[in-house]
RNA sequence: GGGGGGUUUCCCGAGCGGUCAAAGGGGUCAGACUGUAAAUCUGAUGGCAUAGCCUUCGCAGGUUCGAAUCCUGCACCCCCCA
């Protein structure tokens, strides 16, 4: 199989040192691949999907893909794509943070067998160097002028009033340098990273070479927008995270069964693992019947299975399925909590069923779902209060053991989307 | 220092001394429609024991049967002249 050619029509490929001595290099045999991953939180999000995306393709094309955590870049600040000086994270926020993705990035690669991928610690062949030996062995191979015409540099001093720091400048060197290391260390030939490590990747690409490394590669794939211009993966919510604890695989899920049409090819060729020739033929159902949202499910189904598993994925399924609107009953607490994991919930005493019941404007209240009585009422009038899904429209109407959904739980819901559960212990 | 204008419900903004919980717009919420989209349409949008009552119009007093509307003082904002 030509990696380069899939990466191509997958649209993966935004630029390279040379496509053509590339594609050759690459069809040769197995080849070394890096990507880098600082530690800037806790957990990787969408924003680290395609270039994690591109490891595996490389690695299922046959190539040994390096994973690289930036323990000692991490510390420093990768100034490309900011546009203004970052706040040092602490040592610890570090240490923290590489734990976090770690054990996450290992879930995407194949740690063993002929092509068993690597991960390695910047930080591990970092900290050997004292200052001066750096400054001697490593600073002087980088002319400033180059430094900066770097695009990551350039536009900091140009077009914005921030200023940079010195560290910050400074990271480029140690990006390089991995690379460098990596290709004595592993053999590695090829770093890709999204189109803001160009510079970086050329610098180490460039350093090398004065080192008497020749023959390095460099591949960045463009950054996932949608299009109206905003980065894939942000809500207003916050980041679209890969750990289920940060978002849950429902969340997930829809994240992309909510993609507009005009994403969701992109997304389908650079994040999921479909053949060009299913993404093309979802591309006709989709002219022909929208409304069908084909493409939208293959993408969120083919991704939440690959980063939450099946398991995650019937989970995703099964909460979908009820909160858009299945009428819940005879289900467990366990279900609830499950499906309902993101959603706000209140405890209250169990004898509050008994004889009359509870009222549906109290428990609209006690819920969090309105914000008054009156609001309450307007809802419940406007149709737009639901228990277990099944809308009441009397505002007298009392809950009782009998609208338990399971054992000990009732679910609330106000409007299309607005859901709170009520437990009775 | 002198003069003028302003401060209204989530936001903007209208508001003859009674018919003002306060126009209109935005936002938000709900409903219909729909593709879990966009657009559109309808309704709602201080609270409560909801045919009624209570609390709101910068703050504190006052006039009046009655004040967001008039008067006095205070605070903050804007403009003009020095």
């Amino acid at each position: 199989m030509d990696i380069f050619a899939e990466l191509d029509w997958r649209g993966l490929v935004h630029q390279t040192t040379d496509p053509q001595n590339l594609r050759q290099w690459l069809s040769e045999g197995s080849k070394i691949v890096y990507a880098g991953f600082d530690p800037t939180s806790d957990g990787l999000h969408v924003g680290n999907f395609v270039p994690l995306m591109m490891l595996r393709r490389f690695q299922k094309a046959g190539h040994r893909p390096i994973v690289l955590a930036g323990g000692a870049t991490g510390m420093i600040g990768d100034p490309s794509g900011k546009s203004e000086e970052r706040n040092l994270l602490s040592a610890e926020q570090i240490e923290h943070n590489l734990e976090g993705i770690t054990h996450e990035l290992g879930q995407f690669l194949d740690f063993d067998g002929p092509q068993a991928a690597r991960l390695v610690n910047n930080y591990n062949w970092m900290k050997e160097w004292d200052y001066l030996t750096f400054l001697r062995d490593i600073g002087k191979h980088f002319p400033v002028n180059v430094m900066l015409g770097k695009e990551s540099v350039k536009a900091r001093l140009e077009e914005t009033e921030a200023g940079m720091s010195y560290t910050e400048f400074s990271y480029m060197l140690l990006q390089a340098y991995d690379f460098v290391h990596l290709r004595k260390t592993h053999g590695c030939g090829l770093q890709v990273g999204g189109s803001d490590q160009w510079g970086n990747i050329t610098a180490g690409i460039e350093l090398a070479r004065r080192m008497g490394e020749g023959g390095l590669h460099g591949l960045t794939c463009p950054l996932l927008t949608k299009s109206d211009g905003t980065k894939m993966g942000k809500t207003e919510q916050g980041a679209i995270w890969l750990s289920p604890k940060k978002t849950s695989p429902y969340v997930f899920y829809q994240y992309w069964y909510n993609t507009e049409d005009a994403d969701v090819d992109a997304c389908l060729r650079m994040l999921t693992e479909l053949s060009e020739k299913e993404i093309l033929s979802l591309a006709d159902e989709r002219a022909n019947a929208p409304q069908q949202r084909r493409s939208q499910q293959e993408l969120a189904s083919s991704l939440t299975r690959l980063v939450h598993g099946d398991e995650g994925l019937q989970k995703a399924n099964k909460a979908s399925e009820v909160l858009f609107g299945a009428t819940i009953e005879q289900m467990s607490d366990a279900d609830l909590t499950d499906i309902f994991a993101d959603v706000p919930s209140q405890e209250l005493a169990r004898d509050q069923l008994a004889n009359e019941g509870l009222s549906i404007i109290e428990a609209l209240c006690q819920s969090g779902l309105a914000k008054s009585k009156s609001d309450a009422r307007r809802t419940v009038d406007q149709g737009g209060a639901y228990v277990n899904n099944r809308r009441v429209e009397d505002q007298s109407r009392s809950l009782t053991q009998a609208d338990l959904a399971s054992e000990t739980v009732m679910v609330l819901r106000s409007g299309k989307k607005r859901y709170a559960l009520l437990k009775f212990v």
